[in-house]
DNA sequence: CAGTGGTCTAGACCACGGG
DNA sequence: CCGTGGTCTAGACCACTGA
């Protein structure tokens, strides 16, 4: 592990088993400098990770200060997907309803950027939340970068397997949001009503050399879902 | 402007007028430093800051890429509010329905860690795009901070207003996303029925020095709420 | 104006991708 | 193995905050 990410590790666990709240100062540089024997950029660098990810604000002129949004029991958008690790506050189970090798739509042909007669993993699962039915999820993976799946890993974190168990690298990915009304199907899988609202998200990801390796699309029950964005407008 | 931030301007600059695509390669660190004259951690901070808007990924051993998302008539969630200056593809109109200075109730104060006797600016605006109603926007300012606003300022974007006409430095802001249906009174302002679904968004606002300026509460039409966000899995 | 964070440099060395 | 990006250092200098 990098120094950079090591300390930023560090000081995020700090500031938890500590407790700390939004404003709490955190020592000046030069003390951290000297805490972890490194160079200012460095530290600089853990800093910029920790307020990317929403963990402290940095002011100049005065000081660095622990970021914290108030609300309970939001998930995270942007904590990378597969919520699992949120926070252990929730818990949360899959049922698998489908895996099938197929050939993609046209619809997933384009989002991964393959063609119409490559093979993908079509999966098709339920997320529960603490019991209630938390959203519909079906995902279609590149067969040729994901080359195997089985039921057991799919019921677990798919994540955690392509980058571990596959030692592949998740890059970025790009979401797509819309709110619209629950279909019959959608509305049998969630336990609701057809025609109640849904928040319908459809992510692509891509691998951090570009490829893109996975097309979800993610039916949200509503009653569930409650999310928080933690932005940073340091690009403006 | 700030070297590096001006070298990613012109960066994206070219990149838009050349009309790249995802996966283009730009010139490789050695040339970009060369061309701009500058050393090699202020390329680099450039390309970060360019990394984080999702204009461009990196690759080690292997180059810097274009990054773009297919799919147009999507509105970025987190291009730091205010839209206005997303794409000229949309017009953007506002009309003020109210405008006063208000106490704050419980909510607002706690949002915008006030006491119950501080003033607050209190808008309430319903936003058009391109002629459909986009969505209703309850706001709340802190009177403290944001010293003087009038019907004027507040039909035009209030943000530019806040860094340009108060030289005030926005700085995070937490975004809170539910999926609900429509009360009666927001369907009559969005011109939709009650019951049909929206997006609704609590946003509190901070400066850089990480005092809450702005508590806003939105309800999206969800005919026109499509959203993109792009994510980086720098951290995880 | 003292304290503190941010920018920028020049250069050494490391780690990954792909032929 | 080469080309390329990423990390890290030491230090000079700049810019903002707040008393």
């Amino acid at each position: 592990m990098l120094k950079y990410q090591q300390i930023a590790t560090e000081i995020e666990k700090y500031i938890e088993d500590h407790a700390l709240q939004q404003g709490d100062k955190l020592p000046v540089l030069e003390k951290l400098m000297a805490q972890f024997d490194v160079s200012k950029s460095t530290i600089t660098k853990s800093l910029d990770l920790l307020e990317k990810k929403g963990v402290v604000f940095q002011v100049r002129g005065s000081g660095i200060f622990v970021r914290r949004h108030k609300r309970k029991g939001y998930i995270s958008l942007l904590s990378n997907q597969g919520f699992k690790k949120d926070l252990e506050e929730f818990t949360i189970t899959t049922e698998v309803i489908e895996l099938n090798v197929i050939k993609p739509s046209e619809e997933v042909a384009l989002n991964l950027n393959i063609k119409a007669d490559d093979d993908v993993y079509s999966v098709k699962r339920v997320r529960y939340i603490n019991g209630q039915t938390l959203c519909l999820e079906e995902s279609f993976y590149n067969k040729a970068i994901i080359t195997y799946l089985n039921k057991e890993i799919v019921s677990e974190s798919i994540f955690h397997y392509i980058r571990e168990g596959l030692g592949l690298k998740v890059g970025f990915s790009d979401l797509y949001l819309h709110v619209d009304m629950l279909t019959e199907e959608e509305a049998g899988y969630l336990g609701l009503k057809q025609g109640m609202p849904k928040l319908y998200v459809e992510t692509v990801f891509h691998l951090t050399n570009g490829q893109p390796f996975d097309f979800s699309k993610i039916t949200y029950n509503y009653e569930q879902s409650q999310f928080v964005i933690q932005a940073d407008s340091h690009f403006l």
